[in-house]
DNA sequence: AGGATTCCCGACTGTTTTAGTCAAGTATGA
DNA sequence: TCATACTTGACTAAAACAGTCGGGAATCCT
């Protein structure tokens, strides 16, 4: 049960991109270069959020990424999700009807682990980028 | 962000002796059998939650695992950092003062990531064995 | 026009972690 | 004395992770 660096590098990027770019496009070197992060690794994480609409890009010269949305409007679990971070807690794929063995039964510690997906989740969604930029976690 | 066998088997062994071993041992093959897990692997986490005071053991013929606490009584998260499963959500270590990168402030994120494993962490240290055998959870 | 900058994209790879297996030993009860 | 069952450490195949690499395309500045 530990995070991952993808959906770590993503968000970490997101929010500088809200705090540091106003308005005007970053470049990818800067940001890396601030959160101390591989950049190659960035651009496969950006080219993921530019297709599912977080962020616009500006090629060339002077150019860089922007964010496509509100600051305020953009939950973390959000980007958790675009960039394909699992947060996986069950065994048995809760879309279908059979739990962690053949039986269509689930299994007794199956509630406790979507409990526990759920919590994350609702803690996850609860806070955006904009909470981030001001510190207003708790 | 996943989580992984060792947790997720220790607490269905524990679930299952609290379950179906009233008072009496519980030998392995018995555990393994019903819950579909691979003996041997059992045998690794039985070690730890032994040597931890969640179980204790009989040898010899009719021997077996009989747990060694009131199941009321045993949170889920300690079964968890009992057996090792790691429930790590922030980068930086937390003990020391040291952030993501060299400094010594804290990231931007950083609150957050502790802020989700408090969550995860108080969701199940709130649950019990005697919990899920009951059914209790929400 | 030409070069510098920056995004775009897929393929590839070394390392680490996971999820076990295997083998040999010890204690106990029938 | 034999079958059962716990005890323990070493070992390993496979998967996931974390990141690199190389080439390409658009855009702006001079
Ligand atoms: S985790 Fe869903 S049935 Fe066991
Ligand atoms: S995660 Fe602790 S400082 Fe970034």
């Amino acid at each position: 049960m530990k995070l991952g660096t993808k959906g770590r590098y993503a968000v970490m990027a997101l929010v500088d991109l809200a705090y540091y770019g106003q308005g005007k496009p970053l470049a990818l070197t800067e940001i890396a270069e601030r959160q101390a992060l591989p950049i190659s690794y960035l651009e496969q994480l950006f080219l993921k959020l530019r297709q599912k609409g977080f962020v616009a890009s500006t090629r060339g010269h002077l150019g860089g990424y922007t964010l496509a949305r509100e600051p305020g409007t953009i939950r973390i679990a959000e980007i958790l999700e675009a960039i394909g971070e699992p947060l996986k807690t069950t065994r048995c794929e809760n879309t279908s009807e059979m739990g962690c063995l053949g039986t269509k039964e689930k299994c007794l510690t199956h509630a406790l682990w979507t409990g526990l997906g759920v919590q994350m989740h609702q803690y996850l969604h609860r806070i955006s980028l904009a909470d981030l930029c001001e510190r207003r976690i708790t």
